[in-house]
DNA sequence: GACAATACGGAGACTGTCTCCGTTTAGCAA
DNA sequence: TTGCTAAACGGAGACAGTCTCCGTATTGTC
């Protein structure tokens, strides 16, 4: 890729990230482009879709997924304990951005979607909490990660649409874990 | 309320039920008023809002509601099978036009949402089933019936974006059942 | 049949998406 | 350096959707 447009694609990048803090993911591309001091023509051939800009938006968080799944793990507590924080966790990871969790967890599982690698992160990560509990004999073994992932990308959907306080979400986390737990 | 009127309003939420059963509930709104041969202006009296006219559209469908926890109700069954038939009539009845699951589920605890008696019709109905069951003291008390409409709300609000069909669906109904009995 | 009051409707302002294409620039080779 | 070409730019503008304003038309009443 030529410098200047290695250049325009970083800035592009960094202001669709602060604009979708600001304003969701929802948030004008054009209003994008014209921070980013581009025509909206640049921005468009960078990134041909909105959802191609929100992938890239969040190559930087991918990282901090692994990471909090490790935390998650080390966890000192029973199982269910374990299986909360994970919950609250990845809540907290997915609800970043305003609308980001429909968006994350409706990508959930569609192969063609620009966000599966992020979502193939995520859901991989839950898989291996899951696969430590069921280890222990913990959690139920006719789910899939896939089904936990929607379960509770579900509860942050609403979460986020209704603008829950966490201590509103707690409890729904509880009854979730509650039913996949032996 | 003057008879062209009353006539015009009557024929543009006819007309909207059937675009929205078409195209979702994100349908062009110019289009539903071309459609139901009235202009802009006067569907924009009509209802102010979007959520005004799905309101509207709504109506027919609320009765439809309190038969169905009726049947749910009287279903012969344990409680388990009780709670996962009522689960299961709700996500079929919020997901009739694509977008439904979220827009209720959304609005869902919003004192100031327009399509806000549809949600307290279906909170009610999702507590009184509730509360036979806790007459047998089947489920735990400390769950409000919001909760639960939230959380059988996001699933149906996953389903609807991912496209997922029933057979995928209840087994994630299943989760929260079992999270929800004690 | 006249006159308010009520309702209509469509032109058009505004906002956001996305494309096309004439212009500019980076990078390389002579 | 200079010249060349592929790559990239950017902004005008086509298009679609939302929503309003206001001149016109219709209704129902006295």
């Amino acid at each position: 890729m030529r410098a200047d447009a290695q250049r325009n694609r970083d800035r592009i990048v960094e202001v669709a990230r602060q604009v979708f803090r600001e304003q969701g993911y929802d948030a004008s591309l054009d209003l994008i482009a014209k921070q980013a001091g581009v025509g909206p023509g640049t921005l468009y051939r960078h990134f041909p879709s909105r959802d191609d800009l929100i992938d890239a938006v969040m190559q930087a968080w991918v990282d901090h997924v692994e990471e909090t799944a490790d935390k998650a793990l080390a966890h000192e507590g029973d199982p269910r304990d374990v299986l909360l924080n994970w919950f609250e966790e990845y809540v907290r990871l997915i609800s970043v951005h305003k609308g980001g969790p429909a968006k994350i967890t409706g990508a959930m599982g569609d192969e063609a979607s620009p966000i599966r690698t992020k979502c193939q992160v995520l859901q991989s990560a839950s898989g291996r909490v899951l696969d430590q509990l069921r280890a222990e004999d913990a959690v139920r073994d006719d789910v899939s990660s896939l089904q936990v992932a929607r379960l509770v990308g579900g509860v942050a959907t609403v979460a986020d649409q209704s603008d829950l306080e966490p201590a509103a979400v707690r409890p729904m986390l509880e009854i979730l874990a509650d039913g996949l737990l032996k």
